[in-house]
Order: C-alpha cells, then structure tokens, then sequence
RNA sequence: UUAACCAGACUUAACGGUCGCUGGAUUAUAAAUCCGGAGGAAAGUCCGAACACCACAGGGCAGGACGCUCCAUAACUUGGAGUCACGGUGACGUGAAGGAAAGUGCAACAGAGAAUAGACCGCCUUUAUAUCCUUUUGGGUAUACAGGUAAGGGUGAAACGGUGCGGUAAGAGCGCACCAGUUUUCCGGGUGACCGGAAAAGCUUGGUAAACCCCGUCCGGUGCAAGACCAAAUAGGAAAGCGUUUUAAAGUUGCCCAGCUAUGCUUUCGGGUAGGUCGCAAGAGGUGUAUGGCAACAUGCAUCCCAGAUGAAUGGCCGUUACUCUUAGAUAAGGUAACUUUUUAAGGGAACAGGAUUCGGCUUAUUGGCUGGUUAAACCG
C-alpha cells in the first residue's frame, strides 16, 4: 500500500455514517466550506464529501469533490488521528480557481486539527 | 470578391512525466500486470416504444391527444417526398393546414352603421314657407317636415363582389357583357392531397374553431426506487421437543402422572427489515460496402464489442506543442492609402454541460473553426 492510495475505507460512504455526523459532529466554519468532525469509528481518518445542487450544475460539482479528494489523499498522513470528517461545500465556491479552493482547504484543516 | 441561404461532420485538444479513482481478466493473494472507462446535446423529462408488475368478457359515456396527401418505421404528436397558403429579388423559410351554407358566442377604438346591416354628409322626390325670374302652364334658390336611395365622401383590421354599358326621379345584380368567387356536373393529368380545362346554376354566402362546439382517428394504469432472488439482528406469529410453576376449570373419594393453560429455552417453518445478488450492457447495436429507392429507409455481405458507478469512478499537479484574440515591434511582398500576408515577444481565452434500465425522436443551451452545395449583386473573360 503506498502512501498516497485512497481505498473506500478512507472514505465515509454510508447514509447512517452521514447521519451520525450531522447529529454528533462538531461544526468548524469556513467561508467556503463547513466540515463535520467527530471521533471516527475506524481505525485511520476517514472523508465525506457533500455538494448539494445549491453549489451549481453537475460537472462543478463533480470538479469541487475531486479537488477536496486530492487535497485529502495527499494530506490524509500528515496527521495521524482518526477523525471521521464530512466537508459541505457551501455556494459562492464554483467561482474560484482550482489554486485557491486549495487555499481555502488549507485554512478549513488548520481549524480542524485545533479541534 | 462581397452579402446571404441550406446541409454535414467535428469539438479543448495532442504528447510526455508523476500521484490516484473505477469495471473486468490473469497470476495469485491482500498486491502486481494487462485491457476498458461520459455527450452532441449524456440536459429538459416533452412525445413514442422495448421490458416489468398490476388490472382486464364485450360495449358505451366522460376525459385527453392528434387532424392536407402518400411513403418510411417496432412505434410516434417523429422522419422523408409532395400539395396548398403566407413571407423573401432569390437560394429558401414558416404553417395544430378538417368543418364557419349544424348550432351558440365574440369583435376594443373610430364610425351613421360590425351581421335577419346601416341614412351623418351627399343625391332624388312630394308638401309647406320665404324669395327671385318668367308671368299662361311653370322654373330656380334657401329652410323645414316626410319619404326614397348603398352610386360618391368620411371611419375602420374588416362596410355585404369588381369594371363598363343599359336602366332610373335618384339609385341598386334591377338587367346585360367581361372578370373574381361559391356549388354542382363533365373531360384530361396524378397512387393521392391537388392541378389544368369546359359547362350550368343562383346572382354573392364576411372574420374568428391554440372560443364553445361538430366530424374523423387513436388512447388501461404505474415506472428499473419496475420487478425477481438470497437473507443477519431484534420483535411478534405457527408447529414440535424439553423444563418449571401455581391459580382457575374439567376429572377424581383423595393424591400422582398424562392432558389443558401460563411461562422459559431450543429447533424448524413461513412472512420479512438492514444488507447483498440479479435485472444491467450483443442491442429495433456501431462501422464499411453492394443492391433497391428522389429520399426517409430496407435487404444482403464483411467486420467490431464500445462505461456500468450506487454519498455514485473517468481526475489532480508539472512540462512541451499546436488553436485563437488583444497589445507592441520587425522585415519583405501587394496597395495611393487604410490594410492584408509572414514572423517575434508579452498577456488573455477555449463554450454549453456530465451517464444512472435501454432504444427512436423532439425541444432547449452553446465555443470555435472546417467541408460541400446553392442564390443575389458587382467586376473580369
């Protein structure tokens, strides 16, 4: 298994994991995003990522999701922890570059990993 | 050359590096290798089907959709070729294009009058009054009243056929000729819508049916979250076995066993949730070609296998090369010039948009150039 691989198992794919989240996380703001954060159930960090219609049409959601993926595949070992964390990408983001939403991602995890 | 019209195919790319995601196959085990992995609209979910389940003897009413002709198709409200009407100099475009002499309704403003028409001005006639001329009858002008009149003016999107001659007090299809239109009949062409021609009739009937309506044709419902199968845990149900308890009932003189009831455990059964598998990718399939057809399309042959995810894959970063726009510069060629071609540098841009059972269409969104055909105008030969 090499570093940067992303399994399902990294990922949050249930419905009900999604609900416990939304009943149990705690809320971390960001102008761009809100992400979700509790202890997680497995045994590594685990990503969920949420983009309802609101953000905009199909492919810059599929866009945001990818980006917010790659942020977190890269990343996912620099902290150790095992959070389960859902990323809610809120409206006005479909109009930033991909080098900014980075940006943004930067700031939301620096807030996460206070936590 | 310029300005247009129509059709078609394509589409932000291509290559390299690196890190990944997803389906399959093979090794074989938790990894490696190999092969696949978004669109012309995948969109809107507007029509038509396949497929699945439910309902269903047959017929009618209601409701809805559609409405020129022939052809194509599994089917269609779709497509092709035509007809007719309208628009355009033209290529061509647009059209829910049956019925208004079944019935009902509607028509702002203007106008006298808007659908078994209508006298505002005008025109004509009678009568009365005034006045003038002539002065024998009579005639002219003005006003008023009554009547006639759809020629002319004026209004309007639209005024109840048009032109001419006759006719008349003035007029009028009142009569006649020609023209337009309607209906009927006949002849010729076309599969047909329809087109061309001839005759007769009554002389003429307005518009609106995406207003009600009438006529004709068609239509059962729900959608892959359809539906089929496998199937934990928990609760409850049924059956069997084992154990326990004591109250009530039955039985017994009384007691015990059996039985019954209650309860616990185990097993089995059926229903069935989470979850999983199938449905689900070889098809009214694609590509090429031949034949038939104006074409849509059909048939034959060859060849190919081309996404199957499910909080939902098909991507991120770096580099190079093209495409295009703007700005600045350079050189040569053409040109009076504006400018065009070539080239360098810097900066920017690349749309609309992403499968979710599958096909055939329609509609809508949209970047950029490309190819072919056609029309009009100008110039040259």
């Amino acid at each position: 298994m090499t570093q940067f691989s992303f399994p399902k198992n990294k990922r949050i794919l249930k419905r009900k994991d999604f609900k416990r989240l939304s009943k149990q996380g705690k809320k971390v703001l960001t102008q761009y995003f809100i992400a979700l954060v509790t202890k997680g159930a497995a045994d590594n960090n685990r990503i969920g990522i949420t983009a309802s219609k609101r953000v905009g049409n199909a492919p810059e959601r599929n866009r945001i999701k990818r980006l917010i993926r790659e942020y977190f595949r890269h990343r996912k070992e620099n902290n150790p922890e095992t959070k389960d964390i859902n990323i809610i990408a809120r409206k006005g983001i479909t109009s930033l570059p991909n080098k900014e939403i980075n940006k943004e991602l930067d700031k939301l995890f620096n807030k996460i990993s206070v936590l």
